[in-house]
DNA sequence: GGTGCCATGTAACGCGTTACATGATTAT
DNA sequence: ATAATCATGTAACGCGTTACATGGCACC
């Protein structure tokens, strides 16, 4: 979803070409090591906008070089992304890779959960090391967005840190009895207004 | 990636067949409002990893209800599964929405950054509060799984509010200085061992 | 006889990637 | 010349979702 809006925000600023579009989302996400947008995801996107009306091919210039289509937002593009805007967005953290890793581990027996939880615990801290000497060589007047990009990075692999510790303390508490097989409940039961732990 | 991983995982600990693989994967992350796998994915997933080679169709069998299709994994399929065990993961945290969509809102400049970041923290106050509340819920013995995502989720939601703290910070710090429009710089020049900051 | 569970799929679409393909201009 | 950059796309695939479709069994 992001890539749709990044290109209504950047057609909002300003009418421009699909190069020039993946040009500035690169800049957008500070380098194309962050996010390298590939063209074919560029003019899909612009073709499905196109179709759904929230962005026009306004004009096709040709100033000696090739040719280039360039590309308007409508009205009600303008209005979609307003929507975006002001939208909060909830992170989802259930499909995060390595909980369904460990989570498969459990269930499987195939490797013993804490040596699952040291591989992943060695991994992070040489990303952590890795984004914190990147980011103390940005330049804060003019990288911007590369500074916040590894502060991001930094605050997540220390919680993913944390909650490894405290993945590690629950598994310890229970590691003498077995793990219970989780209960495969039946599909489709009756949704309540709040189905959640009532009684 | 991860459901065809977790499928590998689960048929790593016994057979199965597509309708059982479906609700192990949802007791897998502690039901189905966390992440709920459609019937399509798991059999397309499961045909995929049968043309892979990573599993194979052993047996149909039907004990006086309908045909049950039962697939057992290959041993190459537990070869790339014991892979993914012994790897670490990296999370990707430029592909976070909300960065882009700061991102997007300084270029555009559509709407201030700081109301961006208002929007959001009231978001993800609400968030917290409610996984807390969640959390607290669940019972250690039966709900590992339930316990261990909502432990995830706040650790993770802690970050992205310092994070917005931090973002807010150094935006102030810049803010009466224009916004610098990114340098798009020209893409595909030689990549060195090491193409950052030299010089 | 309906409702809900068990069990299987297909079709089409959105998002993203890889690979392929074309052709013009610009710099060495 | 030829390499890099500018500029445009198509085809096919992987992952995930929504919608649609089929059929048997069990319970009330």
């Amino acid at each position: 979803m992001s890539v749709r809006f990044a290109v209504l925000g950047l057609l909002s600023q300003k009418p421009r070409h699909g190069y020039e579009l993946r040009a500035a989302f690169s800049a957008l996400v500070g380098g194309d090591e962050n996010w390298d947008v590939k063209p074919a995801q560029i003019y899909t996107t612009l073709n499905r906008l196109c179709l759904a009306g929230h962005v026009a091919l306004s004009s096709i210039s040709q100033d000696g070089g090739p040719e280039k289509q360039i590309f308007t937002i409508t009205d009600e593009g303008r209005r979609i992304l307003k929507e975006w805007y002001e939208s909060g967005i909830t992170p989802e953290h259930a499909h995060d890779e390595f909980f369904i890793k460990l989570m498969t581990a459990l269930v499987s027996g195939d490797i013993e959960p804490f040596r699952l939880i040291q591989i992943q615990r060695a991994h992070l801290y040489q990303d952590l090391h890795a984004a914190t000497t990147i980011r103390n060589q940005y330049d804060p007047r003019t990288e911007m967005a590369q500074i916040l990009l590894m502060d991001k990075s930094i605050m997540h692999l220390e919680a993913d840190l944390r909650w490894l510790d405290i993945a590690e303390m629950r598994l310890e508490v229970v590691q003498n009895q077995p793990f219970p097989e989780p209960e495969i409940k039946p599909r489709g039961r009756p949704k309540k207004t709040a189905p959640r732990k009532e009684g």
